[in-house]
DNA sequence: TGCATATATATAGATTCGCGCATATAGTGG
DNA sequence: CCACTATATGCGCGAATCTATATATATGCA
């Protein structure tokens, strides 16, 4: 068993990662609001992913902001392939453009490059 | 869900997957070498991976001979991810070595280019 | 036909897993 | 301290999944 390959067997964090690659750094409310799932099931599953190692955290305030950790080559082909087929196209996109409507955004003071 | 990814949760099928890629087409019997495992239990993990797309089948007297499917570039892009460390290495070559110690291989008569 | 090898499938039991719901914790500002 | 927002977690249930065992099917050959 892989801890990594693991837990990538739920199809929500999945796409969780694949809008980690094309989104970078969010924080929980804009990953419940661009799936459109309820907050619970959404920190549930970046807690797993958290533990697996696929995302890191920063803390600004109330929010929780994550973001794809440093992975192996290998890891990062898979996230790669999430984003171009391994999660269905057009879910992807729909939740990009809930993501993009969405009003409660929060202002990003701290951000890196991505 | 991605009918193709879902069924990567498993890492029986991962690690068969892994073993296509780098050895090219095998039968039932050489998996079970391979794997270390049994027939039914590998027989059942090659179903699903057929039935969802992963691999195809060829039969050549009582052997029923597996290799990977023709995949999307993301699909082509995992298993080549699956060799790199998406099956865990050790594991990977334990397999390697047992197929190549393995007395029952059959022989490869209407075998094309892999 | 009968037997041997190779592979597939059926069934039941056990375990894992994801979900919904409620609640707990953390941080911010009055 | 209190209220409010954001996030995390505890719990119980139903569903999905994997495994082991037994058995069925398929092919080749005497």
């Amino acid at each position: 068993m892989n801890p990594l390959f693991d837990v990538l067997s739920d199809a929500s964090r999945r796409h969780i990662l694949a809008l980690l690659v094309t989104e970078g750094e969010l924080c929980v409310c804009e990953l419940v609001a661009a799936l459109d799932d309820t907050q619970p099931k959404v920190s549930r599953h970046l807690g797993v992913l958290r533990e697996a190692g696929w995302v890191s955290t920063r803390r600004e305030g109330t929010w929780m902001f994550y973001s794809l950790a440093a992975l192996p080559a290998w890891a990062r082909s898979v996230t790669e392939a999430l984003t171009q087929g391994g999660v269905p196209p057009v879910e992807l996109n729909k939740s990009q453009k809930r993501l993009a409507r969405f009003a409660g955004r929060p202002p990003r003071i701290n951000e890196e490059a991505a």
